[in-house]
DNA sequence: GCTAGCACTCAATTTAAGAGAGTGCTAAAG
DNA sequence: CTTTAGCACTCTCTTAAATTGAGTGCTAGC
């Protein structure tokens, strides 16, 4: 069932008017502003096939047709040519980030600022993993008796804590001592390694007699595990969905707002578009394990340091979205954001310049 | 200009049977159903007397009378008795609170959550103003050249981090050095207090001809400016808000739900319900200054450690919400929150009983 | 001072009629 | 075999008119 040149085009320019109205396409409206040079007619008819491979629906006899997921997919996989986006606003985008804090955590809000803003949708950022850093400093607080407060940074400035329960009181003063011994143990470790690390060292002689560097280990093996787990995700102008006419129904628009209070969806989804092997990833709603989400669609683009790939960022918006305009701005933000975060701060693993003390 | 007894009770018949169905309530409805034993033509008499008093008001000719915001006010501030929570509820809210992490911030989520689900409304929480808790801990890390990560933890367990950047390279030796410094310098102390204490001490002999104090102080000084200004408001279930009949406008909906994105505004209007006198407070959208929350309204009430206010927290909704049923949830919720604060954390300015190290 | 009754108003709902967009099919032309 | 013109048909959307119904204001009598 191969497509001729001809089905293609008829396939493109429904897209492309759906796209752009929301409304069903019909075949006069193709045959004149598309420049195929053939009758409405002849467009029905193409119409009529692409219907019966699945590609093109109508939502009821005598409207337009519409493209089904099967036909966005297929345009999106083999038609849409994507170009570099014009100089124009990667100037605006760059302009943007421009107020440049230094502070990351800031450096993605606003990103996904940014994002939200040129692409008139949600714009997400799922937060680095913390696996793909490398330590930087780990600071216990007692808080109370049996209460101690773990504060885990790691060297592109990304702060994490946990409070911990344990079951025994331990001072401040010993906690101090625990804190500088992991500090000099696990200097520069990339996080993903430094739970083997800590098992390593738990199994060396040194440790075994020494009641104090055990307990340091147990206590930030616990840690390491809380904060290695969470993941957290940057949400930014989702209000803009409501601007699209097909989010009309206060009903559905609130089901699917609130699927977006839930993080942890928004966080399944992100994962699964986080494929370092692909610089754009476009997961259409249907094609997700979440049903809140089947009528919107993401389009994502990884974000690195140097070749390790940290997070996801992206963009969610109705299924209708402007591919060939949102798609240049995701990947050129991903790799403005990439190239911001490669600069100055040397955190990627095998790339490693440790600085001076 | 005095109401008559009778007049109260149709006042609050109209407002109430205006807060349960949202539409205008006519006299007949009054007369009927509010046990007051007179005929629909007096009724009509009387709400033509409130609507001169500018109590009441018609949509239109032919319809029924809905609430002014004075009369909404007149209503609030001498008609409704607000009763005890029934103990039903307080169960079902004390058990949402069970899972009791002990992590402050946890804790607050949860009742913002709380706050939400049991009133069906938006609910949220100002953190506790960082200068109404004491100080536990400071830690300086070096990141880069000439760029500090400072963080900042308060004895009830909030951590705040801000990076500075600071005109002059400092080694995370002496950082460590000045973090011990101020640790022992500002041990417990009020955090309202923190910036006179720096600048006495600032003033005093011996830091006048050590370099290493001084500059640690000018460092702390800066950093206690960044977090001491900071607020912080979570919000939680924004989107019940398009369960309201009154909101099936998408475009207003969307107007005021973007309001909410911009969480200064928030914070101004919940700043200015942090009054320790009132046990609870309700501000109407026409009377608070943000033009888009003019439709909305907030009932809040304050949280407290002992006798010190940390924060307030409450539920945005609607002008016409059954506040006979969420008044005794936010005041209850705070109560059991000032409670669970109370309990085992001592944090409040005089009575600190500092425990050992 | 209260109430019954009635004329009147206005929004909301229902109904009917068109208009408009688009299709599928057929038959003729290329 | 493909393309096209033509036409009947379908279905939605818009508009206007008619109807309904809730509610009011006013008046006159109790």
């Amino acid at each position: 069932m191969e497509l001729r040149e001809r089905d293609q085009k008829v396939l493109e320019a429904v897209i492309s008017g759906y796209i752009r109205s929301g409304e069903p396409v019909g075949s006069r409206t193709v045959s004149k502003h598309y420049g195929l040079n053939v009758s409405s007619a002849t467009i029905r008819n193409i119409m009529a096939d692409l219907e019966d491979m699945g590609l093109l629906q109508q939502p009821h006899t005598s409207a337009g047709r519409i493209p089904t997921d099967k036909g966005l997919r297929l345009y999106l996989d083999s038609i849409l040519k994507i170009r570099e986006l014009e100089k124009q606003q990667q100037v605006l985008i760059r302009k943007a980030f421009e107020s440049n804090k230094n502070d990351l955590e800031e450096l993605l809000r606003r990103t996904s600022q940014v994002l939200s803003q040129f692409c008139k949708q949600a714009g997400v950022v799922l937060w680095p993993r913390l696996t793909a850093t490398r330590f930087k400093h780990i600071e216990f607080v007692r808080l109370r008796p049996r209460q101690i407060l773990v504060v885990l940074i790691s060297k592109s400035g990304l702060v994490q804590h946990t409070i911990l329960d344990w079951e025994e009181d331990i001072t401040q003063d010993d906690l101090d001592k625990y804190a500088r011994y992991l500090n000099e143990l696990l200097e520069d470790a990339p996080l993903a390694e430094v739970k083997d690390r800590i098992l390593r060292e738990m199994e060396s002689e040194k440790v075994l007699f020494d009641q104090l560097f055990s307990q340091a280990l147990a206590l930030s093996e616990r840690a390491f595990q809380e904060a290695l787990d969470s993941a957290e995700v940057h949400i930014e102008g989702q209000m803009q969905l409501l601007r699209n006419p097909e989010f009309a129904d206060v009903e559905r628009m609130r089901r699917i707002l609130e699927a977006f209070e839930d993080k942890t969806r928004i966080i399944r989804l992100l994962d699964k578009a986080l494929d370092p092997q692909r610089q754009v990833q476009i997961v259409l709603g249907t094609e997700s394990d979440v049903n809140e989400l089947q009528e919107l669609s993401l389009v994502s683009s990884p974000y690195k340091r140097g070749e390790t790939v940290l997070g996801v960022l992206g963009v969610i918006g109705p299924m209708r979205m402007d591919y060939s305009r949102i798609i240049p701005i995701v990947t050129f933000t991903a790799a403005l954001l990439s190239q911001l975060l490669a600069d100055p701060k040397e955190d990627m693993a095998g790339q490693g310049h440790p600085e001076p003390r």
